[in-house]
DNA sequence: TAAAATGTGTACCGATCAGTAAATTGATTA
DNA sequence: TAATCAATTTACTGATCGGTACACATTTTA
């Protein structure tokens, strides 16, 4: 008997493992374990190891937010791009209950290794918030502000409502946010 | 030749490895290499290994911010105590060089073993930050949304800084949220 | 069907892990 | 000064770490 994986099937459940373990957390065996997926065959798609697989996983992610949010909000219509990612966001995070791995990486040692890939993730995220919001009719400045206070405030709804694990937390913060930057386009 | 400790003096070099390393990355080896602390001393004082060791941590966490920001925000002027928060905080965390270890731990798997701790450092804070802008004019619906809103800004401001390097994304978020608060108490 | 290419499972490597034990240091007390 | 005791250092344990090697199974190609 013998199960035989593709590269795509496997990264959705190392991202999962990495978001539930952090880098350090996910070691070899937790990852075989939890996978059923042996080391020979991990090392097979990956033979740079924890760090090329933790490359692949940030990569899924930003392909991910690249045609579900940045996109919409670089050229489709503004205001509904916007609306679109409150609601693609949300479910992405599961209304609170998953974390956002690129911002986890941020916060310790972890982001040494994928210097690149997570600053890339949030300027590109506000760039195209901010590009969506100037389209819908605000100045440069108040769209770059709006922007980052938007990015922000999902990245600290997040914190929050995993920390309290209410996740009441996370979708009124979001329901806040999107009224705000709503506001500032009329 | 031989050095001696107490243990109030391990705990802050402790927390700032337990920063940068997160909970997993920190082992022993690396606490003691950074530290310059034998094992043998870190098992005197922290018999339960490091997770009594991120227990003093947090405790210690809790005591500082206990006394520096919810204390003032729940008995001293309110407007000024609010005041007193922002700047506190920013020095705090070093304008956004310096993480939240509560938050950090609260994203991944290392909430289950501080759970309480992590949920009473959140729920604490905001509460003291409800209080004091209702003292300071606010309903309590609109205060309890800005009380949640400031403390999820500053984690939001925490993540978003550091992934981008970019300490005025820190100050200046925690200057829009000053804003905010200081326009609803008047 | 035969050969080659692609995956998989397992045993193993040296390094490092958390934790323990005991000898030793230096200060305190009697 | 002698005895005591807290604290430190060092050496060690078994388990687990990331990573490698290679035999074996399966699919694809010829």
């Amino acid at each position: 008997m013998k199960t035989v994986y593709e590269r795509a099937d496997i990264v959705p459940l190392l991202a999962q493992i990495f978001r539930e373990l952090g880098y350090e957390g996910a070691t070899l065996s937790r990852i075989t374990e939890r996978t059923g997926i042996g080391k020979g065959s991990l090392y097979h798609f990956f033979p740079g190891g924890k760090e090329e697989m933790a490359d692949a996983v940030l990569a899924a992610i930003d392909g991910w937010f690249e045609e579900a949010v940045y996109r919409p909000l670089r050229h489709d219509d503004a205001r509904q791009a916007i609306a679109a990612m409150w609601t693609n966001v949300s479910e992405y995070f599961r209304s609170g209950r998953r974390i956002c791995l690129v911002g986890a990486f941020a916060l310790d040692d972890t982001r040494e290794r994928f210097s690149r890939a997570i600053r890339d993730y949030f300027t590109r995220w506000i760039d195209a918030l901010r590009l969506a919001l100037m389209r819908a009719g605000c100045v440069e400045e108040e769209a770059q502000t709006l922007a980052e206070e938007g990015v922000c405030g999902i990245q600290g709804a997040l914190v929050l409502s995993r920390a309290l694990r209410d996740e009441t937390v996370f979708t009124r913060s979001l329901e806040t946010l999107a009224m705000r930057l709503e506001a500032a386009t009329r």
